[in-house]
RNA sequence: GCGCCCGUAGCUCAGCUGGAUAGAGCAACGGCCUUCUAAGCCGUGGGUCAUAGGUUCGAGUCCUAUCGGGCGCGCCA
């Protein structure tokens, strides 16, 4: 149910009715103010200027056009052409009956599901995940769990980066190690972040170092059986790391989503051939380059793109047009999204242009680079701890489970040693991963341990604690979610709970659409208050309550835990039946 | 130098294809627990939407310029 979907549809045949274009705007949207009822459709307004008519005059043949006596109560013309539209109760509670019957409650069918890739998380494997690869994770998962709920055929890849430059230097710090006779079994990697600044380190400052680094890359890039050896250490200790993380964050990736840097080795030199035989790569100071007109500056210089490295090497623009071939060809993507911070978008833009001129990329194939904004720290620079490292993510995540704990203790004392550890776990993991969530993906924003770690207010806890309430009534009345009652919309916290009900579809079509979980937050945090609101206005187990009544109130509260643990689980964020 | 993203309340952030009087949370202040969990509810105060122009019936949203922040612009990813 897609109650602005339907109200555009029914508005758009009026306009053409009126002899308008079939393309013109109907801008259906959500009334800002009750006075101006549910929803409002401003589409009159412009289309009146197209006309060359009156607006008001517009609105009300569009009103009569219209015919929304089934669903609307009241169809009024406001201002200079508002039409604001006030739903039925009744019908509403139709449309939620129907719901109650549908383990996708309000969700309609998906009339066209797509095969979507999405590349998300993609750590760096030579370094342990820190605080900067929560937003790639959790926005990517989110954002995976959307569409297998919407019904698209999701194909998640974790494109880790395991064949960079980095390794070479890594390799070349352990054979060092264990040349000094150090046993393989001792060398500390355990701390794979202590071991790379290491070899950063000799990397910038000792002489000769670099240089073998590089050669350690050749030798690895080209089968070296000893150094794949060492390199799959590397690789196998990263992997383990990143398993806990997704363990504790919920994050759906597994081994069988990782497809990194190096499953595209094979492919690159065909890339290559196949770029420089249509003539889109040619031979520039050394390296091969595919020169972009579209990305020119306004001297009309084209902007660079280099596929393949003086020497014959190859880079990350290389493999990632190996990805697009990959994923829009063999894996017969319809569309593909992607999951980076924001500083790649040009890389991004690039590859895009290569690989359609290429072929790579078929016409059809949707490609969505998703940018998302850097983790700045309170001083309004790019978020560094004070000893200049970084806050490892693993340790973050203790440190909220920890918190929480506290919380829960001082709170919930009633609850078992064992119920409280749980509920510490999800209050605390929730928190950080809405925290992150609930935000703009675009815009830079500030890390802050208090933000992060707060359980007051619009945070996970919140609407866990929403949730909570509910289970509470359920168990008094000693019923679940499966009971069924005929629902009346009386009060008007009633009626926007149901409407708010009515809005996930909306809501999920937003976030899928634009990739912009922050949306599904929002919408569920306005679901929870709503209904602590309701909460407290309307009674259900309390005396006095006409048995109607108060099953209709748990009815609609059954809705909203539902919606709420379903939308919280598409969040990757747990619920509880107490707290 | 060129390009991308951003600038909204003391702080952190929403603001959906341009719509009516710009919203939350935190912090501050005042109420509400013998009745469904107070991790809650109700209320008060707090704004030149960076600045200046422009487009239009209407601009936080679109365009131009300026200022401020972040980032990117050939052999890292």
């Amino acid at each position: 149910m897609n109650i602005k979907e339907l109200l555009s549809a029914k508005t758009q045949a009026a306009m053409l009715a009126l002899g308008l274009p079939a393309d013109t705007n109907t801008a259906v949207t959500i009334s800002t103010k009750v006075e101006f009822g549910d929803y409002q459709i401003n589409g009159a307004m412009a289309a009146a200027k197209l006309l060359k008519t009156n607006p008001r005059a517009l609105a009300q043949q569009l009103v009569q056009q219209l015919d929304l006596a089934d669903m609307a109560e009241k169809v009024e013309i406001a201002g200079p052409g508002f039409i604001n539209v006030t739903l039925r109760k009744d019908w509403l509670a139709a449309q939620l009956v129907g719901a109650s019957q549908n383990p996708r409650l309000t969700l309609s069918a998906n009339p066209a599901p797509q095969t979507v890739v999405v590349d998300y998380s993609a750590p760096n494997l030579a370094k342990e995940m820190h605080v900067g690869h929560l937003r790639s994770t959790i926005i990517g998962d989110a954002v995976v769990r959307c569409l297998e709920f919407w019904g698209d055929n999701v194909i998640r890849q974790n494109h880790m980066g395991d064949w960079g430059t980095q390794f070479g230097m890594l390799i070349a710090h352990l054979e060092d190690k264990l040349a000094a006779g150090i046993d393989l079994e001792q060398v500390a990697l355990a701390d794979l972040e202590d071991f790379y600044r290491e070899a950063k380190k000799r990397f910038d400052d000792e002489a000769g170092f670099a240089d073998k680094s590089r050669d350690y890359v050749v030798k690895l890039q080209s089968g070296d059986a000893h150094c794949q050896k060492l390199w799959q250490l590397f690789i196998d200790t990263s992997i383990k790391h990143s398993d806990e993380v997704y363990k504790t964050l919920k994050v759906t990736l597994g081994h069988e989503h990782i497809k990194p840097e190096s499953a595209y080795n094979s492919m690159l030199q065909p890339i290559v051939d196949s770029l420089k035989q249509q003539g889109l790569a040619v031979e520039s100071e050394g390296a091969l380059v595919v020169f972009l007109q579209e990305l020119a500056d306004k001297e009309g210089n084209p902007s660079p793109f280099i596929v393949q490295k003086t020497g014959g090497g190859f880079l990350y623009a290389t493999t990632d047009l190996a990805a697009c071939q990959y994923r829009s060809v063999d894996l017969a993507a319809d569309r593909i999204v992607i999951f980076t911070d924001a500083r790649q978008a040009l890389h991004f833009k690039q590859v895009e242009l290569v690989a359609r001129k290429a072929g790579l990329l078929k016409d059809h194939v949707a490609y969505d680079h998703c940018p998302f904004g850097t983790m700045m720290g309170e001083d309004g620079k790019p978020f560094k701890t004070r000893t200049g490292g970084t806050v490892k993510l693993a340790e973050l995540l203790e440190e909220a489970v920890v918190r929480a704990q506290a919380v829960v203790e001082q709170k919930s004392s009633d609850l078992s040693t064992e119920e409280m550890a749980e509920v510490a776990r999800k209050v605390g993991i929730g928190a950080v991963k809405f925290a992150d969530l609930s935000k703009n993906r675009t815009s830079d924003y500030v890390f802050s341990w208090d933000a992060m770690l707060s359980f007051d207010g619009a945070t996970a806890p919140y609407l866990q604690y929403a949730y909570t309430r509910v289970s509470g009534i359920l168990r008094r009345a000693g019923i679940d979610e499966s009971f069924v009652a005929p629902l009346q919309l009386l009060e008007e916290q009633e009626k926007q709970l149901a409407v708010k009900l009515l809005r996930l579809e909306e809501t999920l079509q937003a976030v899928m659409k634009d990739a912009v979980p922050n949306l599904l937050c929002n919408y569920l945090y306005e679901l929870s208050s709503q209904f602590m609101s309701f909460y407290e206005a309307c009674p259900i187990l309390k005396e006095g309550i006409e048995p109607d009544l108060k099953n209709s109130r748990l009815m609609l509260s059954i809705l909203v835990a539902r919606t709420l643990k379903q939308g919280l689980d598409l969040l990757g964020i747990e619920v509880m039946e107490r707290m």
